[in-house]
DNA sequence: CGACAGATTCCCT
DNA sequence: GGGAATCTGTCGA
């Protein structure tokens, strides 16, 4: 029989407090490590943040690297605000927007622990598996009901909404994934050992 | 304008 | 481990 979560279950941590955008106006190689064990939330379902990759406008690899176009515009804005795209026709994938004097840089989301909204997340993703459901960038936007409409939207207000960690993780670094360009650069970092990473480091 | 690669995931073998 | 699904930007004819 399975049992309802209680308020007190301490599998559904305490929140810290909100991120505002001004988080972000600074070098997303410092963003990035510090986002590891923040809360994202989309309309109350969520969880916490166990990995990212930084991208960044001198990166081969980033989206911006080649300057504006209609779809990454909004990494040419201000910090704070959401980049999503489309990944291989048929995912959306999400950023958080940083600038340091123009940078056009970003945060790419690539994992969650679930821990608020799960009968949501199991319902929109079609599995059950906790582990599974926000486990790689393209599931967690579907765990979470992130799409197009969540483009250039800011993070500090709804349906976003950033937390504070409560606690510093220990985190763990190691070279990105899926791309073909700028390989050997260790900018993926993740939370060491959760078991919600998409992949092992 | 056509071809193709890509910050992915799922299902099959 | 391999292939399909199929959107967006880039490059070459």
């Amino acid at each position: 029989m399975a049992q309802t979560p209680k308020p007190a279950d301490p599998a559904v941590p305490r929140l810290g407090k909100p991120l505002k955008r001004s988080f972000f106006d600074r070098s997303v190689h410092e963003v990035a490590p510090d986002l590891i064990g923040a809360t994202l939330l989309v309309d109350g379902v969520g969880g916490l943040i166990v990995e990212v990759e930084a991208y960044h406008h001198l990166d081969p690899a980033a989206h911006s690297f080649r300057g504006p176009t209609s779809r990454n515009r909004v990494m040419f804005g201000p910090a704070g605000f959401a980049y999503v795209y489309r990944s291989y026709g048929i995912h959306w994938c999400v950023n958080f927007v940083c600038e340091e004097e123009g940078s056009a840089s970003a945060v790419l989301i690539r994992a969650l622990q679930p821990t608020h909204g799960l009968a949501a997340m199991r319902r929109r993703r079609g599995l059950q598996d906790e582990r599974a459901l926000c486990s790689g960038p393209g599931k967690l936007c579907e765990a979470l009901g992130i799409t197009i409409k969540h483009n250039e939207l800011p993070l500090d207000q709804p349906p976003l909404a950033l937390h504070a960690r409560t606690a510093r993780p220990e985190t763990i670094v190691g070279v990105r994934i899926g791309i073909t360009k700028a390989i050997d650069l260790p900018w993926r970092y993740g939370w060491k050992g959760s078991r919600y990473l998409s992949k092992p480091f």
